[in-house]
DNA sequence: ATTATTTTTTAGAATTATCTAATTTAATTT
DNA sequence: AAATTAAATTAGATAATTCTAAAAAATAAT
């Protein structure tokens, strides 16, 4: 089954939408993720509906179907390999990479797939710090709490990022919170929901709300 | 200036056919070249002049203008630059690199070039032998001549060949004749045009007039 | 329970790239 | 030079993706 580039953005969009929780996943939502309109939405979730890839009742909503499920991941994990190279072999910033890989993603080649696994030699996570899906699909992602959600004296990594638009990750740059840096809630401000956190035992930052959710760590 | 994919595709095989040595490209060549009808072809040199990267007179035939020229050698550049890396880096065999070459060369991204190029540690020559334009698009090629044009005892080294297609290349491996190796010609049989060969000073091996004309030697 | 609002879908049109069939132009042959 | 053949172009269709505007369905508000 072959998608076209469209449909895998489509798909792809759709997974990630389903993935935040969000019990059902609106023509709206979608139009909003991928900078279109609602219209061509309706137009497309009718196509994706008839290759099977999701579930669609008009009006009602969408399901992804195993099919999918598994053309989404593989979409996902070609995109993650290619922002891995970026970063590490061709030495792009973090904040550089998603445009490209966007591309990158939907070249077609299971072998160069394949080769480029193995010339990374099988990461496990891409420099946001999410889960590279193997294969078959499998994602073995780790428990993870945004740095929002910790108590005080609480310590641990930084694993990942839930924003990963460039003025977000410059900003982490700026302030050393780069993915794998180790990091402790020293306050918890209750009037703002801001914390103060010590970033690999030599500096202490502020962070609002809005920065400490989209922070994910790994406690220890 | 911004041309599609397909355009990118016309263009290139405008500039090889040009390049052959034929003084007017003509229509039907450009659609065997590119695997598509007649018609089509009309239409995108319409488009394609219109966009000036072509003068184009309907019936008369057409000429590439320098802007084309330079757009054609940056495709080709990014084309031959990814084959390097799927050589070099993925391990690809070099009859092996082109369908995803083609794939590749269409990702837009001037700095994902710039790095791939440093990298690759700027490399002057694919896998096959082809020059690669640097980002002015400015070629450096070795004076070159077909085996099959080649003298009785002249010896000298492969650097290129015409043909890329797997069959061919799959064949060359076989009888060890790779970019690089040296040869000599022992004898030339007049019958049929076949060539007989010492290549690395160690194989002697029989060509047919047709493997010999797509082989390009630089001679010493 | 009607009305108003929001969301979603359809209808119709535009763009890009392609095709087949028909026509037009150029080149070749006698 | 007229007729034939070959090459190139146009006309008209199709498929994919997108849009705006209008209509339909579902949800929320009174």
């Amino acid at each position: 089954m072959e998608l076209t580039t469209a449909e895998e953005n489509y798909l792809k969009a759709i997974y990630h939408l389903s993935e935040e929780g969000k019990k059902s996943v609106s023509t709206n939502d979608i139009a909003s993720a991928i900078q279109t309109k609602p219209a061509s939405v309706s137009d497309m979730l009718r196509k994706l509906g008839e290759k099977e890839v999701i579930q669609y009742r008009k009006y009602y909503g969408l399901q992804i179907t195993p099919l999918g499920m598994r053309l989404a991941l593989q979409t996902i994990r070609k995109h993650r390999l290619w922002e891995v190279f970026l970063v590490d072999k061709l030495h792009f910033a973090w904040d550089e990479v998603h445009e490209v890989a966007e591309q990158l993603e939907h070249i077609q080649s299971s072998l160069l797939i394949e080769r480029l696994d193995a010339y990374l030699n099988y990461p496990k996570f891409d420099p946001h710090g999410d889960p590279i899906p193997d294969e078959f699909g499998d994602v073995r992602s780790r428990p993870r709490i945004a740095l929002q959600e910790m108590g005080i004296d609480q310590s641990g990594q930084i694993v990942a990022v839930k924003d990963s638009s460039p003025a977000f990750l410059r900003y982490l740059d700026k302030v050393g919170a780069y993915i794998g840096a180790r990091i402790k809630v020293l306050d918890k401000v209750e009037f703002d929901g801001s914390v103060e956190i010590l970033v690999d035992q030599k500096k202490t930052i502020f962070m609002s709300k809005d920065v400490a959710n989209n922070i994910l760590i790994l406690t220890s």
